[in-house]
DNA sequence: CTGTTAGCGCGTTCAA
DNA sequence: TTGAACGCGCTAACAG
């Protein structure tokens, strides 16, 4: 039960000074209020003799913040992801010395309610709401209170408050870019495309990377030599798009819109024995574990959720700390952070003549 | 910054009766003591109108304990599956009035026990420790005085507290016993085996399912047809393993010894025009993402983590009432938990002819 | 330079 | 039946 803690006034009894004193030693402002060397020396000594800890419960109340964080996820499939956001959130959180409290709503908004409430019971100094789809939502009312990051969630119109995002956009044009580098100008897209209108999904990350996909290639001169707009980016349905494509063509690039269309893609041409890179190049998003699995390993650009976790945990505790030290300014206004999504080259791309 | 928030005495005074009087009322003991009806009614009445919530961290301080508890993993790769613990351990908890602060260590000793401090410094009201590796290791000294579980942890020897596990063992058996009661008589290990001591890993999970397996085949009179051990349990070495089996033999059975070895014997199979299931019947072990997206469908004995850690989260629960009620009675001893490993059924297994 | 005092918000005696 | 007073452990005024 460890209920063998000792107290500052233990401390200050045991070094034989008041409890204040030993309080203004171990927070360190000792120097500044000069506090004789020989008290300080005893306090300190007595107080890591004692294996002093200070209640982080006691100093919460007084002090009204709790150096506390709440993380509050909707996730419902895609586990692996918030995983990752969670700890890079945690880890950020860590390194300038908050806790952080943990929720999942499953997107169910009674159960969030409840989660904020209990979060804020225990007097958290700030949220992250963060989301696996990305697509605008409403907000709880409590928090435009209380300091708060977005994380992977897109709002309609502004937001008052920091947002951390993939950069979508610029991931869609580094991945033509990749091919066309690569000496390609015939590029098929899987799972959206051809036209920028051509996207059936409710994710922003679909018309986004299309986006980018055309921008780089319009800059050249290009255009997708087909596009499949997919609905459901799944194997199975990866695996009958580039079927289909084969009975008209034999691709020489693909951009497949998410890892695991490019799983089924894989299949695909690996049915008809056509050999990747050497006879199709391939690039992707997401950076899913297949796409180190796949054979080759699958050229992909990476969803930084990591990344974007701790940089969430970042700005908020900015925030926090904002006003925590001016609380009458106003806070930073909200803009959105765009969180690059990295190449990881492996080897599904192959330079061809132009 | 929510300072708004309303005070209990704030409520008392509102409602013209004394803090304690609110307080007896709110905590439910109003009839107890037999409060007046009428200032009851009071009570509640004003509370719910101003919006009233008890500030946890003063009844944190007040009380002793938090109602919150420690979640430490040490997941370093394999995140998915940390996830789900972490999100069955929030769940369990969050049905009971807890909320959990999450820490990760990688490993780190040093980090593990800094996030324990930290924990500790909050006054959680006891701790999961989570691994990834399910191997034996050392428990940090101040554990003993905590209320703990052990999630996905064996430890060498007897452990003083919970210890949740999935049951290894037996889903090998059941996974035998899946193939056998199709008809198939030959069964080919991919992994581990053929003999008990066949196993070139650390992890306890390839020994217990490779035990279970040999139980149920002994029963029925039979033994492995091959075994081949392997000590990275990746798509590329089960590509392997089976394009060599395949050099030897045609199999009608295989036992891959997780999903990713599947993975890759799907893919040496399709190679030789091998139909799944028509010709050859796999089953395995962990139901990662892949197991789903293969075709066809890959027969797996699901890793229960989301249960673990709900179930770790019950355990700690029930710890931690337990000695607040009665702090002087011994806790109950530490138990080992095994939570079954689910079948999830899909299309790679096919019923034969004996 | 150091000690005394007063709460932070709440639960709990103990009197009235 | 209710209210006043105390203390959980700590920090921040204010004296000394």
């Amino acid at each position: 039960m460890a209920r063998k803690r000792v107290t500052l006034a233990q401390v200050a009894a045991e070094a034989g000074v008041a409890v204040s004193t030993a309080s203004l030693v171990l927070s360190g402002r000792g120097p500044s209020v000069r506090i004789s060397a020989a008290s300080q020396q005893r306090v300190f000594e007595t107080a890591t003799r004692m294996g002093y800890r200070p209640n982080a419960v006691s100093v919460g109340l007084r002090k009204g913040h709790t150096s506390t964080l709440g993380f509050i996820s909707d996730s419902v499939a895609s586990s692996r992801l918030a995983g990752e956001m969670i700890k890079g959130a945690i880890e950020g959180a860590r390194d300038r010395g908050f806790m952080v409290f943990v929720g999942e709503t499953s997107g169910n908004t009674t159960l969030e309610r409840q989660l904020l409430d209990a979060m804020f019971d225990r007097r958290v100094d700030g949220v992250i709401l963060a989301s696996m789809l990305t697509h605008g939502r409403e907000l709880p009312a409590e928090l435009d209170r209380t300091p708060t990051v977005l994380l992977n969630i897109a709002v309609n119109g502004d937001a008052a408050m920091p947002i951390v995002l993939p950069a979508e956009f610029q991931a869609g044009r580094d991945a033509a870019a990749t091919l066309i580098d690569a000496g390609h100008r015939e590029i098929h897209l899987i799972g959206a495309g051809p036209g920028p209108d051509d996207v059936r999904t409710i994710s922003s990350a679909a018309n986004e990377r299309l986006a980018g996909i055309l921008s780089v290639m319009s800059e050249k001169g290009l255009t997708p030599a087909s596009g499949r707009v997919i609905t459901q980016w799944l194997p199975p349905e990866g695996y009958r798009a580039v079927a289909a494509l084969l009975k008209e063509v034999t691709p020489r690039a693909l951009i497949c819109f998410n890892d695991r269309l490019a799983m089924g893609a894989y299949q695909a041409l690996q049915e008809h024995r056509i050999k990747i890179p050497d006879d199709v190049s391939i690039v992707s998003f997401d950076d899913a574990s297949i796409a180190a699995w796949l054979h080759p390993g699958l050229t992909t650009f990476a969803l930084p959720h990591r990344t974007m976790g701790k940089r969430a945990a970042e700005l908020l505790i900015n925030l926090v700390e904002h006003d925590r030290n001016m609380p009458d300014t106003a806070p930073p206004p909200g803009e959105v952070h765009l969180v690059p999504m990295p190449v990881r080259t492996r080897g599904s791309v192959r330079r061809v003549a132009p």
